[in-house]
RNA sequence: GGCCCCAUAGUCUAGCGGUCAGGACGUUGCCCUCUCAAGGCAGUAACACGGGUUCAAAUCCCGUUGGGGCUACCA
C-alpha cells in the first residue's frame, strides 16, 4: 500500500462549516487514515472580499470538535508566489493570454447567449486582437484600476476531450469546446479557485482529491491545468452530496445544516461522524458486525472504510437515523469517557442554566456548606459535588441507557436528581403510606446496605397488602413525588440511586 | 437552454445474469414491565417506465421520464 498518499479538505471561510462540508472533511480523514496517509487542511480564501477569519476559526473549531485531526495547514491567501510561479510556466509555455474583456460586455454576451438558447462559451475574443489594440484597451482597464484577466488558451492546448476515472462513478467525459476559455487570474488581481485549487493540489503533492459531487464540473479545467503544467494529475473521488427531506441541497438555510444543530440537540461527536460515513456508504457486506452499522472506534471505521464503496447517488439526511446511532453511541459508550465528553464538548448552559439550579437548590441543599464554597461552572460540576464523583458515574451509567441525546440526559439529571424542590403527588394516602414504609423498613442503616431495589418493592406490596392500594397507583405516585412525570427509567433505580435520604424528603408532605 | 451526475420500500442501503430481492432506520403488533424507552419476536413496504440482448435481467445496452448538480473575473 502507498504510504505516501495526501489528501486534503479545502473549505472557503464564508460561512460557517455544514453537514455536507463535515461529511466530505470526514471522507477524506477516513481516506488518510485507512491508507496510512496525511491529511491536509487548506483554507480557500481566494475570494478576498467574501471569506471571514472569524469563519476560518469557525471551521477549524468545528473539525476539532469533531476530533478530525489534520496534518499541514495552508491558507491560499498566503500562498499568491506559488501561483504566481505556475502562472509563469504556463505563459512561458504561451498557454495563457490576456482578456480585456469588461464585466458588462462578458455579462451582455451571455445573456446573449441566454436568449438565443445557446450555452454559454467565451468567444476568445481578446485572443486575436493586435499590440496597438491590446495597449489601448490596457489603458482603458486601467483607468477603471484594472488590470487584464488571464485565460487559459484551450485551442492551443489542443484537447478534444478530458476524461477521467473517478473512483466514485467510474468514467466521465466532458468535451473541451463546452469549456471555453476560462479565467486563471482576475482583473482586480486574485487567481481563481479552478487555479488556485490545483495548483495548490499539485504544489503540495495531493495524491487524491476527495470532495463533493458539485465539483464535478470543474474537474475538466483542472485536469487540463495538469496536462498544460505539464505535471500529473491527482485522483478524484467525487462523493455524492446530502440532501435535504425535500430533496434539495442541504443548504445553510436548513437548520440541520448547520453543526450548531448537533452540539446543541446533544449528538455526540462520534454519532454524528459515524452516521455520516454510512450515508450514500457501504462498508463490509455480509459480515454481521456492521448490520447495524455502528462501529465502535473511529479508527474501526476507517479500517474498514473504502473510498470505492461509497454510492454515486445521492443521499437524503436523516436525523432520526443519526438519533438512533447517537442512541447506540451512548450505550456503548463507556461513562467516563461519555462524562468526560459531556464536560468538554458541551455547552451545558444551553441546556440549564447553573444559576437556576443554583438560586434553587443551593439554600435549601443537604451539605450547603460544601456548596456554597464550591466553584460550579456545569451542571455535571453541581451534580458531582452533590453526589460526588462515583456515584454520579452510577447515575450518568444509568440514564445513558435510558436516552438518546446528550440533551435529554442532561435534563433529567437535572429534573430528578439535582431539583430539590418537591412535584405534586397524586395521592396524599399513598405518600405518607410511601413515607413511612420506607423510613421504618430501612431504619437506620447506611444507604448502601439498606436502601435497594429489593426493600423498596417490598415495602411497596407490603403497602398494596396492608392498606388495599393498587400496586400500579403506589408506583405511579412514587414516581410522580421523585420526577414529576407519569413516565420514565425504573423509578425503582431512580428511588435507588437518588438515595434514601433525597427520597424521603420528596415523599415529606 | 447546454453539460454532467443519479435512479431498489417513506429513508439509508445489499445485490455485479438464475435470490422466496437481503439488512438497517422508521412504522405496526406481540412479549417483557410500575410507566416510557431499551431489548426480544413477528409484520409492513421497493427493483421509475418502455424497448432490446439472453434460455434467463434489479443486474448488460438504448431510449423515455423523473430528481439533482454545474453552467462566473464564487469557492
Amino acid at each position: 500500500m502507498n504510504n505516501n498518499i495526501r489528501v486534503r479538505f479545502a473549505p472557503s471561510p464564508t460561512g460557517h462549516l455544514h453537514i455536507g462540508g463535515l461529511r466530505t472533511a470526514l471522507f477524506n480523514y477516513l481516506f488518510a487514515k485507512k491508507n496510512n496517509g496525511k491529511l491536509i487542511l487548506r483554507i480557500d480564501d481566494t475570494d478576498i472580499t467574501r471569506s471571514k477569519k472569524e469563519y476560518e476559526d469557525l471551521i477549524i473549531s468545528d473539525i476539532k470538535w469533531f476530533d478530525i485531526k489534520y496534518d499541514e495547514f495552508y491558507r491560499q491567501s498566503e500562498r499568491k508566489d506559488i501561483y504566481e510561479k505556475y502562472l509563469k510556466i504556463l505563459e512561458e509555455k504561451g498557454y495563457v493570454y490576456e482578456c480585456f474583456c469588461t464585466e458588462e460586455e462578458l455579462l451582455r454576451s451571455k445573456e446573449l447567449s441566454i436568449n438565443l438558447k445557446k450555452p454559454y462559451i467565451y468567444n476568445g475574443r481578446c485572443l486575436h486582437l493586435n499590440g496597438a489594440e491590446k495597449e489601448n484597451l490596457r489603458k482603458k482597464l486601467a483607468d477603471a484600476g484594472l488590470v487584464p484577466s488571464i485565460r487559459l488558451n484551450m485551442l492551443k492546448l489542443g484537447c478534444e476531450q478530458v476524461e477521467f476515472e473517478d473512483m466514485v462513478h467510474g468514467k466521465v467525459v466532458f468535451n473541451v469546446k463546452l469549456l471555453g476559455d476560462f479565467v486563471l487570474k482576475t482583473s482586480d488581481n486574485r487567481f481563481t479557485y479552478n487555479f488556485a485549487s490545483i495548483v495548490d493540489d499539485i504544489d503540495l503533492g495531493i495524491t487524491h482529491i476527495i470532495r463533493g459531487e458539485d465539483h464535478i464540473s470543474n474537474t475538466p479545467r483542472q485536469i487540463l491545468l495538469c496536462r498544460a503544467l505539464g505535471t500529473g494529475c491527482p485522483m478524484f473521488a467525487h462523493i455524492s452530496l446530502l440532501y435535504g427531506k425535500d430533496g434539495k441541497l442541504m443548504s445553510k438555510r436548513d437548520f440541520n445544516a448547520n453543526l450548531e444543530h448537533y452540539k446543541k440537540e446533544g449528538y455526540l461527536p462520534q454519532a454524528v461522524l459515524n452516521y455520516l460515513a454510512i450515508t450514500g456508504n457501504t462498508f463490509i457486506v455480509n459480515d454481521e458486525r456492521f448490520s447495524d452499522e455502528i462501529f465502535t472506534s473511529f479508527d474501526e471505521m476507517a479500517h474498514y472504510f473504502d473510498i470505492k464503496r461509497t454510492k454515486s447517488s445521492g443521499a437524503i439526511f436523516s436525523e432520526e437515523k443519526l438519533k438512533f446511532v447517537n442512541e447506540k453511541w451512548l450505550q456503548q459508550l463507556n461513562t467516563d469517557d461519555l462524562i468526560y465528553a459531556i464536560k468538554e464538548k458541551f455547552i451545558l448552559t444551553d441546556y440549564i442554566n447553573v444559576s437556576d439550579i443554583n438560586s434553587i437548590n443551593i439554600s435549601s441543599s443537604i451539605n450547603n456548606t460544601d456548596i456554597e464554597s464550591a466553584e460550579i461552572f456545569d451542571v455535571i460540576d453541581y451534580a458531582e459535588k452533590e453526589y460526588g464523583k462515583e456515584r454520579l458515574r452510577c447515575i450518568i451509567d444509568f440514564l445513558k441507557n435510558e436516552y438518546k441525546t446528550v440533551k435529554e440526559i442532561i435534563l433529567e439529571l437535572d429534573n430528578v436528581f439535582l431539583y430539590k424542590g418537591k412535584y405534586n403527588y397524586f395521592d396524599k394516602d399513598i405518600t405518607e403510606l410511601l413515607f413511612e414504609n420506607l423510613k421504618e423498613t430501612t431504619g437506620n442503616k447506611p444507604e448502601a446496605s439498606g436502601f435497594n431495589e429489593i426493600l423498596i418493592k417490598n415495602a411497596i406490596q407490603k403497602i398494596s397488602k396492608e392498606n388495599k392500594k393498587n400496586i400500579k397507583d403506589i408506583y405511579e405516585n412514587l414516581r410522580m413525588a421523585l420526577t414529576g412525570k407519569t413516565n420514565g427509567p425504573s423509578i425503582l433505580k431512580i428511588a435507588v440511586l437518588l438515595g434514601k435520604e433525597r427520597v424521603i424528603s420528596k415523599l415529606t408532605i
